[in-house]
RNA sequence: GGGGAGGUACCCAAGCGGACAAAGGGAACAGACUGUAAAUCUGUCGGCUUCGGCCUUCGGAGGUUCGAAUCCUCCCCUCCCCA
């Protein structure tokens, strides 16, 4: 491989990236010209991925495509023990049905970004459970607790007297022993990782190997653009979501968000979608998005039912919905509340009310503010506020 | 086991006998403005309503009172300190 390629190679990694630690080293293994080993360990717990989780897959699938191969590495070990020190996060030990479940899931998921081919899953219970106790032991010699206790959350936790149980300790080091196991030659994790990640170097260094070398990337912001993406915080895209709710979320999102989701989950040059319009920009994100994760069909689907439904307000795909049978005054038609409610755009009629006096809903393209309103026999077009549509037979 | 602090609407959080469907913030929804965004401003934000009101909520169950989120009793749960 020549010095150029490994110069592009250098580039594309290091897109996007909070750490390179460290580029001489990476780059001498790229010069190697052998496909690398790149680890990348998650969570054994139950995986719904979203897009902050494929900033990590986009970089582990950019290994991928200049032709290394990718460890993706599950910590059942770690999971099935559960962790007594960490009393507020309720962490139950799962069962080794639940791990193979879990994984289950993950494969489902992750091989919308990552391919197939060049990955490797693997378990860390494979050889940590089989570690015998002199073995573990021997683990324990190889680093000092001045040197875990470096760790962020130990420090505090130390410092404020609170817990910290000795299997924690040895968490970073089990963690670090996986990169020795494996023979890593790179490991990716999230900006907070990064600590847990160099313990592999070290680790790796004192059992007499090669140490690895460290890559962060960043943690996405969610589509608030302030808060990390998290399921627990509703900021989230889930890469199972429908097309639709993609699509919608992620127009949703303000430019500057917008530059950072093509720095971190694409391979677009980002000079490139700085000089389109932002909103042309956003669209072809959106689509983009969606094809990763359901394809190309759907996402051109997706794009043409939002230009409709929001763009230009029409109603092709909203759902008809025939209230002609139900009950109600055939002389004075149906309430317009009722209509609605029974089109299925809100759960509760009181917010009916409110929308209509607040002048969000619109009959037949015309503004509807009385909240006793009736609507006539036949058809009609509902709209109510910017998303929900419908059309109702009365 | 001993002592202390708490559990309020989607979340955080005030209230501590009546004016409480319950301050404030966030989220959400709607309107204006726009690029379909963001930011900003405005409004709404338990349910039902013939718009007069009605009904259900403040951890759970009882009780005191004309009246309780607010007082009392018991119970459940969370957190902190001590052992």
């Amino acid at each position: 491989m020549s010095a150029v390629d490994v110069q592009r190679q250098l580039e594309l990694i290091a897109r996007g990236t909070v750490d390179i630690i460290q580029p001489n080293e990476l780059e001498e293994k790229l010069k190697s010209g052998r496909p690398l080993r790149i680890k990348a360990g998650f969570d054994p717990t139950a995986p719904d991925l979203h897009l902050g989780h494929v900033v990590l897959l986009q970089k582990m699938r950019v290994f991928q495509d200049l032709g290394h191969q990718v460890i993706f590495l599950i910590g059942d070990f770690t999971g099935m023990i559960g962790d007594p020190s960490g009393v507020s996060e309720t962490r139950k030990p799962l069962t080794r049905e639940q791990v193979a479940a879990n994984a289950e899931t993950y494969r489902r998921q992750v091989f919308k970004v990552l391919d197939q081919e060049r990955t490797e899953i693997r378990f860390n219970s494979e050889w940590l459970g089989a570690m015998s106790t002199l073995e573990f032991a021997e683990l324990g010699a190889k680093q000092t607790v001045a040197r875990v206790l470096e760790r962020d959350d130990f420090r505090k936790r130390f410092a404020e007297g609170k817990d910290i149980s000795v299997l924690e300790f040895y968490y970073p080091l089990m963690q670090g022993y996986d990169s020795v196991h494996l023979k890593a030659d790179v490991e990716l994790g999230g900006a907070d990782q990064k600590f847990n990640l160099l313990m592999g170097r070290t680790l790796q260094r004192r059992y007499g190997q090669e140490s690895q070398v460290v890559i962060t990337v960043p943690l996405l912001e969610g589509t608030d653009g302030v808060r990390k993406m998290s399921k627990s915080l509703g900021n989230y895209i889930g890469i199972e979501e429908p097309p639709d709710d993609i699509f919608g979320k992620t127009m949703s999102i303000n430019d500057e968000m917008m530059l950072r989701y093509y720095e971190l989950l694409t391979d677009r040059p980002l000079d490139a979608v700085r000089a389109r319009h932002p909103m042309e920009a956003k669209l072809a994100l959106a689509e983009l998005l969606v094809e990763r994760f359901h394809g190309p069909d759907a996402a051109r689907e997706a794009h043409r039912r939002f230009e409709q439904r929001v763009r230009q307000r029409e109603f092709a795909d909203a759902p008809v919905v025939d209230l002609s049978r139900d009950r109600h005054d055939a002389e004075e038609g149906m309430p317009l509340v009722d209509a609605i409610h029974r089109a299925g755009l809100s759960p509760s009629k009181s917010e009916i009310r409110r929308l209509i006096r607040q002048g969000a809903v619109d009959v037949d393209d015309a503004p509807v503010t009385d909240a006793l309103a009736r609507l006539s026999k036949g058809a009609h077009r509902i709209r109510v506020g910017k998303r929900r549509l419908a059309r109702v037979i009365i």
